[in-house]
DNA sequence: AAACTTAAAACGAACGTTCCTTCTTGACAA
DNA sequence: TTGTCAAGAAGGAACGTTCGTTTTAAGTTT
């Protein structure tokens, strides 16, 4: 037997899926050849073959990747008790997909929302991977609005309030600026926050629903 | 001169244009062929490469309609005066979005949202699209940012807080918000506005930054 | 009949993938 | 410790397919 180690095999591995994943962050699945990839990690089509079936395989290892990923740091937000109010909890959600992978892009845009968005694209033409993003996003859904009875309970909120209407509110606005970094570049935490507070102040008029 | 009149032109470059819309909303760009579009709009290659040159024309055309539309209904919420407050003005933009592809997908998503977060994935790999993106995304931040001139003449922000942070937000919340239809299908008005109020009343923890 | 549009076949290029060869590795005998 | 060897890992050319596009022939309108 010549097996290489077990480590050579998961380091190759990573090592595809990285230069994948930046190939794919740069110009999208189905604009990247897989001449392309086998370029970015300096490998021969014989060696890629032997980690993945194909390019379907790579794009959906790559998808999953993403998609867990971005479960996690909404999860992890979601830990924190007494949960920080949504001007404290979406900057720093949306630092941590920044640290998560810090490299940018050649037009100084943050690689993971770029992927974000990409992994978005593909959901919607492949079912498969379709039912993994509802799945993971019913999670986040029922996390963060675990985090906004947590404001009730604080007294933030009235309890009448339409918790998951506002976890889904605020989701949206962690993918908002998640596809305004993939699109225009960074964006501090500052502004971010900023906006949230500036749009917290304002009073709800009257109504008499 | 056997020429055809020039609302039959017209109505070809349409018919083309909406088919090749449809293709694409459903499997993005790339991964839609030149015979998908044929096929869904019933002309050969000869007819519908007698209007656009080849498909990379047909993208760049569906873009900048797509983008000019996104830039139409921002500019049109921004034209209300008194301008309505965030929970009235952005599930508005969302309808808007709605009545003008009212065709939906085969999944229930809305057709527009769709087209909208592919155009973000083209403009990404694409520097001339990239362009137009970002100059109608300045001119929508610059018209939002007025709105909230609006709300501070109004009265209802401190003169301090910081316009352009709130616009981005704002946008922000409607592009989540793009993003969830076209994934996981259209959302009634009154979850948007109802999340939007929710957030609205958290109030601001004291900080002596 | 002339001018122009549409249809359909066909082309070169590029794609994803396979196949066969070459290189590398680690176990084992000496 | 060192040399040998089988088998796994990587390389790279070549394959069939599909793509976007062009070309050519037929049809249609004034």
């Amino acid at each position: 037997m010549a097996r290489v180690s077990q480590e050579h095999l998961d380091a190759r591995r990573r090592q595809i899926l990285d230069g994948a994943a930046l190939c794919f962050a740069r110009n999208g699945f189905h604009a990247t050849s897989m001449q392309d990839v086998l370029k970015e990690v300096n490998l021969s089509a014989g060696a890629v073959y032997r980690y993945f079936s194909g390019k379907d395989e790579l794009i959906a290892a790559i998808v999953t990747e993403v998609l867990d990923t971005v479960r996690g740091i909404y999860e992890r937000a979601a830990l924190e008790s007494p949960p920080p109010t949504p001007d404290v909890l979406i900057p720093r959600t949306l630092t941590r997909m920044r640290e998560l992978r810090p490299a940018t892009l050649d037009d100084g845009a943050w690689m993971f929302p770029r992927l974000m968005v990409q992994v978005w694209t593909e959901t919607t033409r492949n079912p498969e991977l379709a039912a993994v993003l509802r799945e993971g996003y019913q999670e986040v859904r029922a996390g963060w609005g675990r985090i906004v009875e947590g404001y009730k309970e604080a007294g933030l909120m009235p309890a009448d309030a339409d918790a998951d209407a506002l976890a889904r509110t605020m989701i949206a606005v962690v993918q908002g600026f998640a596809a305004q970094i993939a699109l225009f570049g960074g964006i501090s935490e500052e502004t971010v926050g900023g906006g949230l507070r500036a749009l917290m102040t304002v009073p709800l008029a009257e109504q008499d629903a």
